[in-house]
DNA sequence: GTGTACATGTAATCCGTTACATGATTCC
DNA sequence: GGAATCATGTAACGGATTACATGTACAC
């Protein structure tokens, strides 16, 4: 419900583009010089885009990669006999650089972040859960957070060494931050959740004794939190 | 490529349940006491759930009330007349219950947090842009992100009068913090592309004048960061 | 009496995934 | 010779959105 105006009445197709985020990021791949195979352009949003972005199937990269031809956005060539396997290699075109720059541009708004956190709706949904089983799938987050930052560091120690690609490296740090800060946020959560709940122990002699009202709140209760 | 089996081969589909994530949320939703129809809890879910993890569209609600009734994990009840309005509304069974906690509680995995962001996007696709314009879009950013961070902070004052209901407050408390540093990351992000390509100003006149080889790499080179 | 909020749905469409199918090449 | 990687695609399906359709109640 953030404005986001729904084009007006009378189903008009939006004129220019109308391309979906996917198409845009398979034409930003092509965007950087050379020609690629789709299978090429997978493993590397694979190792940079997943960070921020996604991870598409494979066989949609192939679908939108046609999408982009049609549209000529994009050509693509057959191997010839000369190279040892056949494939179909893409490269960008002037009108696709073109549309791409537009759309990068920011004329159409791109759209806000998603953010579909699973962890937090069990979180959310703790009152359905044993304290410490909840905060061990906390735990299970961080230590999976982990590891993605490191992956995320070693891209970004890969991406050192090739300079002048310098806006995917921003890119890359913007991610090996933000991921450093899911982990401290899943701390601070723990936390939480340790203040709400303490953990059985016999070290914390203080406040209520606990079963008082934590169960089920007052019957009828409009929306909570 | 993070692990993440296939679940092996031959297409067993998992033999439970099998519900989409939105189906848990609505679920979820039904899961705190109160019977409600799919219009309330459309507005709580843009009111809270919409801060991780998603604002669904209206009619889907619907659908996943009308799949979790076939399923016997809710019950519905048409309003009598009593009532001004006529309306559905739904609660949850003991059924739904007990396998929305199975959920939660982690035995099947719920998949890993989402993240798509366009911005960051068109970031890495920096190349495309002119620097001040690209610095734009990232301050653009960075005065909604300060806007839902209000309303996140809105959301949880409301809710800290609401106590007992201590697991959404906490999720709750993790997005104010999560948008906080989305803030941060931003600010980060801008200062680094200051420093990669500097504001046209003539308050700095030290290091590389500028239009050296930021144009376009080498021709061929490999998949880059 | 007009507009907004309440309230529920259907239909069309599309993005995207999974499963399936196929085959060549390279590495061990 | 067998596995992993390279390489490309089709088919089925399902989740989710948008547009459309309809109507009541309430506030101003």
């Amino acid at each position: 419900m953030t404005a986001r105006r729904t084009t007006s009445q009378r189903h008009e197709v939006p004129p220019g583009d109308g391309l979906p985020p996917t198409a845009w990021a398979v034409l930003g791949l092509l965007s950087f010089p050379g020609e690629r195979t789709g299978y090429e352009l997978k493993k590397w949003a694979d190792a940079s885009l997943r960070f921020f972005y996604w991870s598409p199937a494979i066989s949609q990269i192939y679908a939108e990669l046609r999408r982009l031809e049609a549209r000529g956005y994009a050509t693509s060539r057959r191997s010839g006999p000369e190279e040892p396997r056949a494939k179909r290699s893409y490269a960008i075109t002037e009108q696709g650089r073109a549309a791409l720059a537009g759309w990068a541009g920011g004329t159409e708004d791109a759209g806000p972040p998603v953010l579909k956190h699973p962890l937090l709706l069990r979180v959310w949904l703790g009152h359905l859960t044993a304290p410490d089983q909840l905060r061990a799938l906390v735990a299970e987050h961080i230590a999976q957070t982990e590891g993605d930052l490191k992956e995320a560091r070693d891209a970004l120690a890969r991406a050192a060494g090739t300079e002048a690609w310098s806006h995917p490296h921003i890119a890359l740090r913007w991610s090996v931050r933000r991921l450093e800060s899911e982990v401290d946020l899943a701390r601070a959560m723990l936390a939480d959740l340790e203040e709400a709940d303490p953990p059985a122990a016999e070290t914390t002699p203080s406040s209520e004794p606990g079963p008082a009202g934590a169960g089920q709140p007052a019957e009828d209760s409009p929306t909570p939190g």
